[in-house]
DNA sequence: AAAATTAGTTATAAAGTTATTACTATTGGC
DNA sequence: GCCAATAGTAATAACTTTATAACTAATTTT
């Protein structure tokens, strides 16, 4: 006999196994019988869940998504410092890349067809609100006096994205999704002190 | 009559063809077919010229890591202020990286068979070149006074490092290489100004 | 100018990938 | 417990892509 279950069970393991190989191999390489190989299924069970292959990355990506927003507003909650909801909201994305170590893939990830980037656009707002929050934060946290008064918001949100850039091609590089959290807090930590108006860890 | 180049000629117009298409579209989505099409050619004329499809990717991650190391080397002659070869060393990366915009995608690309990385080891090797170059100005600018002396010259390139993600991963969002050669010059200052002893810019 | 070399073509094999159709059998609702 | 709904299979069509083999013709060598 064989193991039948629900729909809902069922796409949850294959959009947690399209992740898991979209890391592996990146995700234009995965195919929809490798991941109907490691669940145990036939490659056309896929299509019972959904219509098109792309229907599972979209899926993915709006998931991925709400999983972005809800660490923007997670970090805004509680602290009121500036400088500690900047903290919050860098080490929860990377906490988020961490478990979701695909992610950044889906960010410069184009469509088949043109050469154009469809980034599954879930994504591509999530982080655009990312980084609108950076900039709201590094704004706060001039006004507050944490950082120094001539810094321009914008370009000091390119270098704090910079810093989960940077971790993020070392993840990808040597394949370890831990050095995220570890080098994350002491990089941050070095950036924002670049920020203070003496040059002192705020 | 058909128009016969030499070899030579011929394997360069490949290479950049390819090289065109990997930023257009991703390295792993370039086919044999796409590159004769652009060049007139039959998709079989290409392995006139290389035996497998991988000799054209390996080709093209040799010039790149060849160009890589040249910028290394020329950024570290003449000016012998160590924050001045630091910005000749990251600028001209930008710009080599403008004139490339596939480059950054030969970082991370993977192994069709297995999931490991392989990332044309020519490259791979050049920018862990870049990166000890990076490390070894920053210390010099360290002894020299111009950074401060608490400085970790390792996190300091790892942030460094960051700027010139930071400015790829907009380039390739927004499919614009010019951005690269303009915000970098005013970024990479800015970060800079968050390594030296007053946090002013050196 | 003839001969040798080789860039390029035509045709095609082999393998992989997406997607559809018709069938099968498990499961939840009545 | 029956039955309707549906998760899953088997078979296969259509397409794409890599690669090879045999042939053709442009260019180089002698």
């Amino acid at each position: 006999m064989r193991i039948r279950k629900s729909a809902e069970d069922r796409k949850s393991e294959i959009e947690q196994t399209a992740l898991d190989l979209a890391f592996k191999i990146g995700p234009t390489q995965v195919t929809t019988g490798m991941i109907a190989k490691k669940l145990g299924l036939t490659q056309p069970a896929i299509y019972r869940h959904y219509p098109k292959k792309d229907d599972i990355w979209a899926a993915i990506a709006a998931h991925l998504g709400e999983q972005i927003d809800q660490n923007i507003a997670a970090s805004q909650n509680g602290n009121p410092a500036p400088a500690e909801r900047l903290k919050k909201l860098v080490m929860g994305h990377l906490q988020l890349v961490k478990e979701n170590p695909a992610l950044p893939e889906f960010m410069v990830i184009r469509d088949k067809t043109d050469g154009h980037i469809v980034v599954q656009d879930s994504i591509q707002d999530a982080m655009t609100a990312f980084r609108v929050a950076l900039v709201t934060n590094i704004r706060a946290a001039i006004n507050a006096g944490d950082f120094r008064a001539g810094l321009d918001a914008n370009d000091a949100a390119t270098l704090i994205f910079g810093v989960v850039q940077s971790l993020v091609l070392r993840m990808m590089v040597t394949r370890n999704p831990a050095i995220l959290m570890k080098d994350g807090q002491r990089l941050l930590d070095l950036q924002l002190a670049g920020f203070t108006p003496t040059g002192e860890n705020p």
